[in-house]
Order: structure tokens, then C-alpha cells, then sequence
RNA sequence: GCCCCGGUAGCUCAGCUCGGUUAGAGCGCCGCCUUGGUAAGGCGGAGGUCGCGGGUUCGAAUCCCGCCCGGGGCUCCA
């Protein structure tokens, strides 16, 4: 008996000899597993099979083949309207679908798209059948050849198997594994999103293609959902926001592409952000330094950076000696740990810097904050022994998951990259160093109770490294933290210590940017937050708010108490109306309001409005005072002081 | 770097196809009136090198070319 499970947890009992399509409910499915292996519901049952698990919209693998038929359409209307296309490749992606087409060198318009959109929506309405069908290699090379599909011939003659599968959907064909769903009807509600240009296979020596993007739901009510999200998505976007909310600028046509100014709010925030790190890394054991943001050209030459990071530096030349602009902060901490003989008993030694850096890099790369050419790294270099080595990675992990959680990021994903332990000639070190410094990674990170996942071959080559991931508010996944171990630097430095027998030998460096950039990390945290930061981190936590204009001078009293308690606040001027002034606070996203009238000056209270929750009521100064101390204060400092 | 799209007031945008009054709107800003109780009170005013440079034309925001900057992608991200 073989069982058949619906998506809705029903088992029904499969015959032999029909498709699965016809022995479930109409469109209770899009695709099916059966003993682990994706096909299409119009797969025939036959003996020796065991289960069936019929997918709908709710699993991946249904929304995947949702998608990936919808591109499939995408490609059938393209073709209708623009026959001389040439099919690139169609896939579901992370959200949504794409379709590559080369169009000989001309582009889709916004009225194209148009038109592919309502061709798409006709598709779906003649609800044409999708046949998958299974042909000879040579006999599919022949078939995509006499339609001048170049690139599906490309394709087909670069594949290994002997049988390929093809999928059709009335005029159209398509080279295809599958699985695709039984109609084009079952594609309910579409939108073709934006088209872009890719080039063939992501090559930029290869033709360019014209990709079209595109998403698909089940109802209406979905896709209406998914675009006010993408538009929630845009609204919060910090490129947006921060500008809005007068927080930093990229005048770029100005100053240069990729560079930043700070306003005095933003700048209230990042001072506040940089004195939160630099407290944090003294208590940790790191010592704080500084080092300039010009150097010898020669300097870059010695670490070896110089040679294939030639075109991402800014260099120049005063009188005869070429400088460069610091891209990266290592060399200055090494030169510190350089400047006399070091003990063992000196190390671990940690040395943190806000180290600025600059960066040429490629413009069509640049995005904001979060990829910029001038940014501030949290950068610290930890010069260990080997013994040492699992408990300051142990530490450092430990580092970054208290300044994670202080910022309010909850979710985490953590990779380690190894080396191909095939190929051992192409990395620096021995193979001892790279076998303990890998399980000193490992180990690190058990102990501390994370998951993670290995990428083997991932690693550079002079040593192992651990990335952290974070999830923001809208799920959206971050690359930020890198843990990197370094075997090479030391080695070209010559950067040693003496240790307890007496003999020298080599340190090893743990490269670490937790933050990774402060602009960066920066943008994160005001998309995270859309704006709304944390009372610790608002650039003006509470606002006094007179009533009119007499209230003026009890309101100054009250600010004074305030800005003598620590609190960053400031003083409407009480023009206009509240309504007004109370709405143009909340666009500013002011944490506090504390609004005073005549029964405050009355009674000497303070009526406590806060943002998201409305009205407070009112309460004496001195116990709203009390009730938020330590919500006003950075993490490390609540509750009487210390870090932990 | 490459491909496509874009750049008009501080901001968001209309006008550009098809060249022709004094380039518009909303928000913001400034002034006056309004003295108010928890998300927009009223009236008036100022504000523009239409990204920059060149060309075509009697005439260019509008058409053409080059450059700069931005956006979406590709690639890149030691």
C-alpha cells in the first residue's frame, strides 16, 4: 500500500497506475515528494513506490516549482511578443523568479513589461497543460537548434547526462529538469516586477542578457501583501530614512561617491555607539590605539597586500615617495606589538581601534552605508600563543554575542570557512597549524552552544575564519562579524615572542570586526529599526513639550533637570498648535514626550507621552526621572555599572 | 568596471512624446493672525544655472553628443 499525504495532513491510499493529480482534491497541491524525490503531479504511481507527500504553496519546494513554472510563463509571453528573443536561463529564486533573454542588444521598456505582464496573465487564463516530455541529448540539441535557441544548445552540449527532460506548455518549449506545475492556470496572481541586465552566465566577457523579474502567488490578497511589504522594505530603506531624519548625507555629487557626512543626530548616535565599544573593549582586555590614516606605500608592500590590493587603495606621491591611504588597519597594531620584544606572559595581547579606512572600490558596487569607500571598522588584532588560541576565539565569540543582543539582534547564523584540504599547497602554514586552528574554531563554538556550518574551501589562505550572520526585524540576514585567523601577516612581519624555554617563536593573529563597519552597521541598525531606535541610542530621547508659549519657563526648568541627569533632550518652542507640534515629534520618532500646560505648572508634574504607546499620563519629574535611568542608559552601564 | 534606467525648488514629483506665454503642485522654510491638552489651524511670501559641458535651432527643461552623479542588476567584496 503506498501512502499518499495531502498538505493538509490527510493520507489517502494511492493506485497504482494514475497520476497523483487525479487521486487528489482539484488544486489541493502544486508538486510532490515521492520517497524524497521532487516530481510533477501528473508522475504516474507505479509499484515500488512508498510515500507520497503532496506540497503545496506552504512548503519550499511548492513555492519553488510555483515560481519556476511562472518563469516558464514569463519566457512563453517574451516569446509571443518579442519572437527574435533568445532564451537565457528561468529559475525560481528566493523570492520570486527571473527569466534572461537576449534581446540583440536593445532593452525592455516599462511598457514592455507591461505587455509581458498582461501576455502573462493569458497564459494563465487558456490554462495550457504542462507536458514534461524526455528526449535523447543529441535529439534535444537538434530540436533547440532548429529554433535558434543558441544558449539552450550551448547548455544542452556542456551537460554530462544522456537524457535530458524538456517541458512544454502549448507553443512553447523549454529545456527544463522540473518539476513544474500541471496547468499554467494554477498561477493565480502575478506581477512582473523589473527588468535588469545580467550577462550570460555572469560573465562579463559574455553577451549581455535582459532579465526580467518577476513574483506569483496563489490569491490576490498574497501578492498585495508581498508588494506592501517590498514597499515597507523601500520606506525604511536607510538611504531613505537617514537623510529624512537628518541623521548623515552622501553628497556625493560633491564630494565624491561613497562617502559620508554625519549631522549632529547621527553623530550623537555614533558617538554614543563608539562609546558603548570602546568602554566594552576596556573591560574586556583591549587596549585602545590609535594610528594614522596615511603611511608609505611600502608598508602595504611588506604585508603583501600592496600587490593584489593595489587598485582599492588611494595612492599618491610627495617628493619621490609613493603614500597610500590606509585600506586596513593591521600593520599600525602590528608595528605597535613590534616595538620592543614581547614574553608570553605578555599575551594574549588585544589591540581595538576605530580605525577609518579608505577604499576604492568599484562603483557600481557602492550602496549607502552599507558598502561605502570611506568607513570606520571596529578592528581589533589579537596576538596569541597557541595554547591561547580556543579561549580567545571563546572570548571574542562571547564579545560579539553581548554587543549583538545589547543592539537588539536576537538571531544568529554562524560559518565557519576551513581550507580544501585537498589542495594543502595553495594555503600558508602547515597543516598542524591549519588542523588545530580549525578545531580551535570548532571547539570555541560548541563551547559556547552555537550551531554552525561548515564551508569547506571557503577560507582564505592564510588561515580560517568564522562569519556571523544576524536576522533583523523584518528577516532579513546580515553579514557582519569576521573572526579571522592569520598565519601569513606574523610570518612577513616577523612578529614574535619570547616564550617560557627561552626560544622565539611566531604569534598567532586573530583579526576581529564584530560591528565590522560603523556606517555599516550603522545602516543596519535604522533600517532594523526603521527609524524607531532604542531609548539609549535615540539621538534626542525626550523632548519638553509647553502647552503655549507660557508654559515656556517651567518647561526650561524641566529641560535643565533633564540635560543635568544625562539625558540627551531639547525644547519645542510652542509654536503652533500641539496637535501639530505633537505630530511633527513623532515623525522625528522622539522616544519621550514630556508635555507641560497649566495643570503641570500647577502641580509640578510632567505629562509622559511615548512614542508607539501614546499618552502616560502625568507623574512627577523626579519618579519619571527614576522609572527610565536605566532605560536612558547603554547597556553596560544599567544597574549600578559593570559589564556582567 | 559593464548593461539598462534616471537627474526639474530643501524633499516628493508634474511638465519632456510633438521645441515656443513668466517652469508648476504638495510638503518644508519665512512672516502675520491664531494661545492651543496628545499625529496636520488660517492667510500671505520667498525659494529654480531644469546635473555639468557642447551641438542643432530664430528659439532647448524638452532634440543630439560627451561627462558627472544616482538607482536596478551583473561582477567583485582580501
Amino acid at each position: 500500500m503506498v501512502k499518499l499525504r495531502l498538505p493538509d495532513g490527510r493520507e489517502l491510499e494511492a493506485k497504482i497506475g494514475e497520476s497523483i493529480l487525479e487521486q487528489i482534491p482539484p488544486e489541493s497541491g502544486l508538486v510532490a515528494k515521492v520517497d524524497g524525490r521532487l516530481v510533477d503531479l501528473t508522475w504516474i504511481v507505479h509499484e515500488g513506490v512508498e510515500t507520497i507527500e503532496v506540497l503545496d504553496f506552504n512548503s519550499p519546494e511548492g513555492r519553488e516549482t510555483y515560481w519556476h513554472t511562472s518563469s516558464h510563463i514569463l519566457a512563453q509571453a517574451v516569446k509571443r511578443l518579442f519572437p527574435e528573443a533568445k532564451l537565457g536561463i528561468g529559475p525560481a529564486i528566493e523570492e520570486g523568479f527571473f527569466y534572461d533573454f537576449d534581446l540583440g542588444g536593445r532593452s525592455f521598456s516599462p511598457e514592455d513589461l507591461e505587455r509581458i505582464e498582461e501576455e502573462m496573465r493569458r497564459i494563465v487564463r487558456e490554462n495550457l497543460p504542462v507536458v514534461r516530455e524526455e528526449m535523447g541529448r543529441e535529439e534535444a540539441i537538434k530540436l533547440f537548434r532548429s529554433m535558434g535557441e543558441v544558449y539552450k544548445v550551448e547548455l544542452l552540449e556542456e551537460m554530462d547526462e544522456d537524457v535530458v527532460s524538456v517541458y512544454r506548455q502549448g507553443e512553447f518549449v523549454d529545456l527544463c529538469r522540473g518539476p513544474h506545475l500541471p496547468y499554467t492556470g494554477y498561477v493565480k496572481a502575478l506581477k512582473v516586477l523589473h527588468a535588469s541586465s545580467a550577462y550570460w552566465r555572469g560573465d562579463e566577457r559574455n553577451p549581455v542578457m535582459q532579465r526580467v523579474y518577476g513574483i506569483s502567488f496563489p490569491t490576490e490578497e498574497e501578492l498585495k501583501r508581498y508588494l506592501k511589504m517590498r514597499e515597507e522594505a523601500r520606506k525604511r530603506d536607510h538611504r531613505i530614512v537617514g537623510p529624512q531624519l537628518d541623521l548623515f548625507s552622501m553628497p556625493s555629487e560633491l564630494i565624491g561617491p561613497g562617502l559620508v557626512i554625519w549631522h549632529p543626530k547621527g553623530a550623537r548616535i555614533r558617538r554614543v555607539i563608539e562609546d558603548f565599544l570602546v568602554r566594552v573593549h576596556l573591560k574586556w582586555g583591549y587596549e585602545l590605539v590609535y594610528s594614522p590614516h596615511i603611511a608609505y606605500t611600502n608598508l602595504w608592500r611588506t604585508s603583501g597586500h600592496l600587490n593584489y590590493y593595489r587598485d582599492f587603495m588611494y595612492v599618491f606621491e610627495k617628493e619621490g615617495i609613493e603614500h597610500a591611504v590606509k585600506p586596513m588597519n593591521c600593520p599600525f597594531h602590528i608595528l605597535v606589538y613590534k616595538s620592543k620584544r614581547r614574553s608570553y606572559r605578555e599575551l594574549p595581547m588585544r589591540l581595538f581601534e576605530l580605525g577609518t579606512v579608505y577604499r576604492y572600490e568599484r562603483s557600481g558596487v557602492l550602496h549607502g552605508l552599507l558598502r561605502a569607500r570611506g568607513f570606520t571598522q571596529d578592528d581589533a588584532h589579537i596576538f596569541t600563543t597557541p595554547e591561547k588560541l580556543e579561549e580567545e576565539i571563546f572570548r571574542v565569540i562571547e564579545l560579539d554575542e553581548y554587543l549583538m543582543r545589547s543592539f537588539g539582534f536576537e538571531e544568529f547564523k554562524v560559518e565557519i570557512s576551513t581550507w580544501d584540504p585537498r589542495r594543502p599547497e595553495e594555503y600558508m602554514g602547515s597543516e598542524e597549524d591549519w588542523i588545530r586552528a580549525q578545531s580551535a574554531l570548532e571547539e570555541a563554538l560548541r563551547n559556547k552552544g552555537y550551531e554552525y556550518e561548515v564551508m569547506e574551501g571557503e577560507a582564505a589562505f592564510y588561515g580560517p575564519k568564522i562569519d556571523v550572520k544576524l536576522v533583523d526585524s523584518i528577516g532579513r540576514e546580515w553579514q557582519l562579524s569576521t573572526i579571522q585567523l592569520d598565519f601569513n601577516l606574523p610570518k612577513r612581519f616577523n612578529v614574535t615572542y619570547v616564550d617560557a624555554d627561552g626560544s622565539e617563536k611566531t604569534v598567532i593573529m586573530i583579526h576581529r570586526a564584530l560591528l565590522g563597519s560603523i556606517e555599516r552597521f550603522f545602516g543596519i541598525l535604522l533600517e532594523h529599526y526603521a527609524g524607531n531606535f532604542p531609548l539609549w541610542l535615540a539621538p534626542v530621547q525626550a523632548r519638553v513639550l509647553p502647552v503655549a508659549e507660557r508654559h515656556l519657563d517651567r518647561a526650561r526648568e524641566v529641560l535643565d533637570r533633564l540635560l543635568s541627569a544625562g539625558i540627551r533632550a531639547d525644547l519645542d518652542d510652542a509654536r503652533g498648535t500641539l496637535g501639530y507640534r505633537i505630530r511633527e515629534s513623532e515623525l522625528e520618532k522622539v522616544p519621550i514626550l514630556l508635555v507641560i500646560g497649566d495643570r503641570e505648572v500647577e502641580s509640578g508634574k510632567v505629562a509622559v507621552r511615548r512614542k508607539g504607546k501614546g499618552n502616560l499620563g502625568s507623574m512627577d519629574l523626579e519618579e519619571f526621572l527614576r522609572e527610565f535611568t536605566e532605560e536612558f542608559l547603554p547597556p553596560d552601564l544599567r544597574g549600578g555599572s559593570s559589564t556582567f
